[in-house]
DNA sequence: GAGTGGATTTCGCAT
DNA sequence: ATGCGAAGTCCACTC
């Protein structure tokens, strides 16, 4: 039950409390974890009731707002970044409402009771470093065009076709055209389809051989009998040799789990 | 700093005792909720790194992780339920593991200070209810096929063809056959691509005349162009007039958001 | 503001 | 377990 200017916690509030307590803290843009027993209604894109239960509020600095479960890696309702907060009291319950336009769409929580309440003045400015994304993996490949096709050379990247931007184009050692779609997950139909569509475009605009090559770690079995129809290949791409690529100086072991 | 069967509340605890209590409300499969300074790493279908700075971590009764900066409506770091947990104190710092197989993945949190720690048993069997999900948007449309088309004479649905499943099959009053795919959002080219092989599966199949017709509230410019290359129809489908088909009873004011 | 594509997507359902 | 599509997806980026 400590006050100071980092941090603010308080058990057991009656409602007219706690709704003061958080009003403060909105307005001084802190972060705020409430538990307490609430239900929870959404009205916008879809519309959702959640019947009374204990749960934990979590209201951020930028104004998001997630409601969890007990259980459940995601919020059972929540609101994005940059929606208005408006806290009352209301026939003795605390009512938080989180409302944005683009899409319209409000959630209301209602609170019974409320256990704890913590306000805290987070600062945080660690970088965040994510390894091994689609772009990571697109870095490999253009470094090391190896990676994909033996002797495939780099043409141009990214290339503007009209469906969309080709991951990598470049030609083999027959000098036929190679349109490669990476994907950094097991490939589905969606990206076959994506494939076929640029290297329709591309043979429209070119009397080249043109080889469509779908690379990714494994390909999904109903995207397989796709890729044979559309006369495309699939490339099994390494994720393992492609993180050795990207970061050579690195602890190998960092790529141990990724099979 | 109350303590009960229901709630435990620690400010400022030393590493070792923020230890001791975090892995006792583990056992226990209490939530938890910890703020504090920390770093995360990650490693497995791809790999992070988060610096230090202070940060609301969530742990579930189920095991689901989650690290929250103070901004963003995502965990900048999560673990799904199910995972397990260790929790250890490491050269002053507490490190907590969240593990998981399938995929194999890892979550490393360490803290090097601990401002708050909650532990709290919650009780949550309130029932969640979503409307107007595209299984509600279906339903709705096979109850009043009108709502669709007019004059259209329902078949089948969810009808199986090489493709997938078509969400709408039916007979218009010219008896055409109408294959209508529904979204509940704005259609964009993948829609039409979907529906475009569905129909075309169904051509081949049947020597009668075949609709496509792409049912959503609203088309994306570019899925225009490509319906109409495609000889595909669009039909507006009213989200509220659905709403109220599927719940004739409620208030109608809770569609008021749905434009 | 809308449109497009990725995500450690997650989630659920059917195979 | 895998595959497939939907999601109140969120998110960043482009136009």
């Amino acid at each position: 039950m400590k006050t100071d200017g980092q941090l603010l916690v308080r058990e057991r509030l009656d409602v007219r409390a706690a709704c003061l307590t958080i009003a403060r803290a909105l307005a001084q843009h802190r972060c705020l974890v409430v538990v307490g027993d609430c239900s929870v209604e959404y009205h916008g894109r879809a519309r959702s009731v959640l019947e009374s239960g204990e749960r934990i509020l979590l209201i951020k600095s930028d104004g998001a707002v997630l409601v969890h479960r007990p259980t459940g890696s995601r919020p059972v309702n929540w609101q994005p970044s940059g929606c208005i907060l408006k806290t009352t009291e209301k026939d003795h319950f605390l009512v938080i409402e989180a409302t944005r336009r683009t899409p319209m769409e409000s959630l209301t929580v209602c609170f019974t009771r409320v256990e704890v309440i913590v306000a805290a003045e987070l600062t945080d400015v660690g970088g965040f470093y994510l390894h091994l994304s689609e772009e990571e993996l697109q870095r490999a490949v253009l470094a090391e065009p190896g990676l994909l096709l033996p002797d495939l050379r780099l043409v141009t990247y990214e290339k503007k076709v009209e469906p969309g931007f080709i991951d990598v184009y470049g030609l083999d050692s027959c000098n036929r055209l190679v349109v490669a779609e990476l994907k950094r997950g097991r490939a589905g139909r969606a990206a076959v389809l994506q494939l076929a569509r640029y290297v329709e475009s591309v043979r429209q605009s070119t009397p080249l051989v043109v080889r469509g090559v779908l690379a990714a770690p494994a390909l999904a079995k109903g995207a397989h009998t796709m890729l044979a129809q559309l006369g495309l290949e699939f490339v099994r791409v390494d994720l393992e040799k492609c993180a050795q690529s990207i970061l050579p100086g690195r602890d190998k072991k960092m790529v141990e789990f990724l099979t």
